[in-house]
RNA sequence: GCCCCCAUCGUCUAGAGGCCUAGGACGCCACCCUUUCAAGGUGGAGAUCAGGGGUUCGAAUCCCCUUGGGGGCACCA
């Protein structure tokens, strides 16, 4: 195993991310190609928002995507693996207290005393004055008698880090050589908040450190940040690991992707029946790509194939027409037990919601794989395909039934003569090939088309227009629910007719 | 406002000075196949490589400027 060691440091606030799939998925990508350390920490020191429910969501969408992790917590409520632990931040709140000891010991960060009333004021005189908001440095400057005397007097401060002019330069693994000069960062940055529970920027650099994190794979709007965490690096004494930041995923309008404007969640797509093997593949190739014209690719291929060398540097909007050629595409490479496993959540959910009257068995969907297979560009798709199966009574608007070139009195006369030819197909050899040429034959004794009396049996039988072969789908029905519903058309249409 | 990043078909991208009159894929259009819908096959439209200057015998590829877009500037992560 190599020294190179990444991770994923989602913040439980909020569901998983399509960005959060993403870089995760990047960073495992580096450490398999590489034969490093993947592991997943949780940043949960924003108590206010972070929930158990959301870890969850992150946790076992991670999982789903078959996205593993070499250290860190399994589940939300489990045991951490791994010999950096603890891995959630809340609970190493002991090493950034003495970080930050260290760094207050020795000047580099300070006691401030000012209040949100005082800090909102400065801002709001630095945007009339149209200057960039910077903390002002006001605590900076006190001594340390006033500092002592202010503290006794306050009872809680937020502490401050220290950033002193100069220039920060740094080797983006995906953008190259990379310069911030000090002055632009805001001013001396809060690090620890006054009700003691440390930020985002300390505790990354502190963690980052301490569990040797040697290539930190991010997203690019963490690309302004890094100067801060250098210097905080560099404060603390730790070697500063490697930066690579990615491009942005973007909603169709070219911006930050975002709930508003797009759907973010992994576990929508999931419900929606996007299968892993597509979303993986999907978002290895937005921003990445193997420099050749390969593309349906599993995630060991990918594997195999990844560098840093080939992200590209601009953003990526998500497409979500070309994930679901993605996802079709996995579908079909599926196996056979594998599909139906997966279609059968889908089915007992259309059951559940009233959609069908009853749920298939995996042996009835396994039969019918073949027609519908390469019908589904989701797997949610199914209940639309064939639902139609396990609907005891199925209600049919008589005009639909109507083929186009045809009149109502035809659709009768086409649906009795094709219900007579159906009946005298013996229940054992009630098969398409059985079926077909005597329904042909028919069309052609009457002078029809034959697809215009397939389409009004496909309708008067399904409810729809849009089917999987019509004889395959008279057999999946079977002999007696087929004649049954050509019965009921036949009715509908008398009574449509007057 | 300040700082930083970015810029090839509508979209995802190939391209690391000559192989590019710019390739692939999604989507779109047409045709073939065909009982519908898909799938599949074939073909097509679609990018003066954001614009302008350089460098070079030669630039999508290197440099500069302009324009455009994005991100960041919290006691959020």
């Amino acid at each position: 195993m190599s020294d190179i060691r990444v991770r994923i440091a989602p913040s439980p606030t909020g569901p998983l991310h399509v960005g959060t799939a993403r870089t995760a998925l990047f960073n495992a990508l580096y450490a398999r190609h590489t034969g490093g350390t993947f592991f997943l920490r949780l940043e949960d020191t924003d108590v206010a928002r972070s929930t158990l429910a959301f870890e969850t969501d992150i946790l076992t969408g991670l999982h789903w995507l078959g996205i593993s992790w070499d250290e860190g917590p399994d589940t939300a409520d489990g045991a951490d693996r791994g010999p950096y632990g603890p891995y959630r931040q809340m609970q190493r709140l002991e090493l950034y207290k003495s970080a930050v000891e260290d760094l207050l010991a020795r000047d580099l960060a300070y006691l401030c005393f000012c209040t949100a009333a005082e800090l909102d004021a400065d801002r709001k005189a630095q945007e009339a004055a149209r200057l960039p908001p910077r903390y002002v440095g006001r605590c900076g400057l006190l001594t340390a008698d006033e500092r002592a005397s202010r503290s006794a007097a306050a009872g809680s401060a937020a502490i401050r880090f220290r950033v002193r002019p100069g220039i920060v330069a740094f080797e983006d693994a995906v953008r190259g050589p990379v310069e911030f000069d000090t002055s632009n960062l805001g001013g001396d940055f809060v690090i620890v908040r006054g009700d003691g529970t440390p930020l985002y920027h300390f505790t990354v650099v502190v963690d980052d450190a301490a569990m040797k994190v040697s290539h930190v794979i991010r997203g690019e709007d963490h690309l302004s940040n890094t100067p801060k965490h250098i210097l905080l690096f560099r404060a603390l004494g730790h070697p500063v690991p490697t930066f690579a930041h990615l491009p942005l995923i973007l909603n169709p309008d070219r911006t930050k992707m975002s709930k508003r404007k797009s759907q973010t969640a992994i576990s929508d797509y999931i419900a929606e029946g996007f299968i892993r093997e597509a979303i993986v593949n999907y978002l290895a190739l937005l921003g990445w790509s193997t420099g050749t014209e390969e593309e349906i690719l599993s995630f060991e291929e990918i594997a195999a194939r990844f560098d840093l060398d080939h992200v590209q540097k601009g953003g990526a909007v998500f497409d979500r027409e070309r994930l679901e050629w993605l996802n079709g595409q996995w579908i079909r490479r599926l196996a056979d037990e594998d599909l139906v496993t997966r279609l059968l959540p889908f089915l007992e959910a259309d059951h559940v919601a009233g959609r069908i009257d009853r749920t298939p068995t995996a042996e009835e969907i396994r039969i019918l794989l073949p027609m519908i297979r390469e019908r589904l560009p989701i797997l949610g798709a199914v209940g639309d395909l064939i639902g139609f199966l396990w609907i005891d009574r199925l209600t049919v608007d008589p005009a639909t039934i109507v083929p186009k070139r045809w009149d109502i009195a035809t659709t009768r006369d086409g649906l009795h003569a094709a219900r007579a030819v159906i009946a005298e197909t013996g229940a054992v050899s009630f098969e398409a090939d059985e079926l077909e040429p005597p329904l042909r034959a028919l069309a052609e004794a009457r002078g029809w088309k034959a697809g215009d009396l397939f389409m009004a049996i496909r309708v008067a039988v399904t409810g729809r227009t849009a089917t999987p072969p019509l004889f395959d789908t008279l057999v999946a029905l079977g002999r007696d629910r087929a004649l049954q519903r050509l019965d009921a058309a036949i009715d509908a249409l008398a009574s449509a007719s007057g």
